[in-house]
DNA sequence: ACTGATAATTGGAATTATTCCAATTTCAAG
DNA sequence: CTTGAAATTGGAATAATTCCAATTATCAGT
């Protein structure tokens, strides 16, 4: 699991903003969430990274994983009560749900536009600042396989 | 706590409907969950049923917490990985999202009207049929005494 | 390079909400 | 009543995650 040079920096610019230090577990488990398209769990997050670093331990990957979230690289998602699932943030500013497919157990991004969210944001009385909308849709994906800003099945 | 002649008979009959007799147990239950506004934990449930019922078991409560979520008579509320929180569910064609205020702890409901569940569905490929949404909302709750729809702090 | 201070990682133990299980009790029908 | 199924119970088990003290890596300043 090899970081492109441009993710590299995108990683490194935000633990320095954090001032945090980019090490070899970081990296590595950057890497692997960022080229994972299927949400993955600590658990599978922390099989893949050892196929680079045989060495690292489960307590890093889970420390890891809280990093990249607070640092606004990684996005945590939790649905029912499932272990949690992590999936790349590219652009800060786009906003996805997650449609959880309770037949197959795959997870699907989908895309929110910014007039969803700005209606969402008027439901809510203005005193409520919001930081973080989580939106998770479950149910059966029964037909052929989806196209457009959905993953494929 | 007391059950009202007609949320007995809610019970009753979504419970007969499954094939499910009505108890004590699960009357208490779905009662300390009626009438509770404050989205509470499992076991805050277990402690205000006990009021009534010192003797019943925390597997029960739990147990009767699945079969009312079963039965669509109340619904079961997660954020991010704390303890199930639970609400109970009056009309089953409203939807209602949650606002959890990260600042006092509290949760306040959020009417969403047809229209966004209809924008909502628009946003999914066809072949997804949507069993079950869930829409939370974290943030700051700052500012006087929320009115309308939502409950007050 | 060396050193000291700080940050990060590690293995394993602890936590804790929830589930599981076998035994007992309750219930409703015949 | 009797009887079989359903529900409840206490306590053990589970499992994702967090915690912790010890080790290791990194960086800044010499
Ligand atoms: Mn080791
Ligand atoms: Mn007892
Ligand atoms: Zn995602
Ligand atoms: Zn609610």
């Amino acid at each position: 699991m090899m970081l492109p040079t441009q993710a590299k920096q995108t990683l490194e610019s935000a633990l320095a903003e954090h001032g945090l230090r980019s090490t070899r577990q970081r990296e590595c488990v950057f890497a692997v969430v960022a080229a994972s398209m299927d949400h993955p769990t600590a658990d599978a997050i922390y099989s893949r990274v050892r196929e680079s670093l045989p060495g690292i331990s489960l307590a890093t990957v889970y420390n890891t994983l809280e990093t990249l979230v607070s640092c606004g690289l990684v996005r945590q998602v939790n649905f029912e009560r499932e272990p949690s699932r992590y999936c790349p943030l590219s652009e800060p500013g786009k906003h996805h749900a997650h449609f959880h497919c309770t037949r197959s157990g795959k997870v699907f991004d989908v895309h929110l536009p910014e007039s969803f969210m700005k209606d969402l944001e008027a439901l809510l009385p203005p005193m409520f600042r919001i930081d973080k909308v989580d939106l998770c849709i479950s149910g059966q994906n029964r037909g052929e396989n989806p196209s457009g800003h959905v993953e494929p099945d």
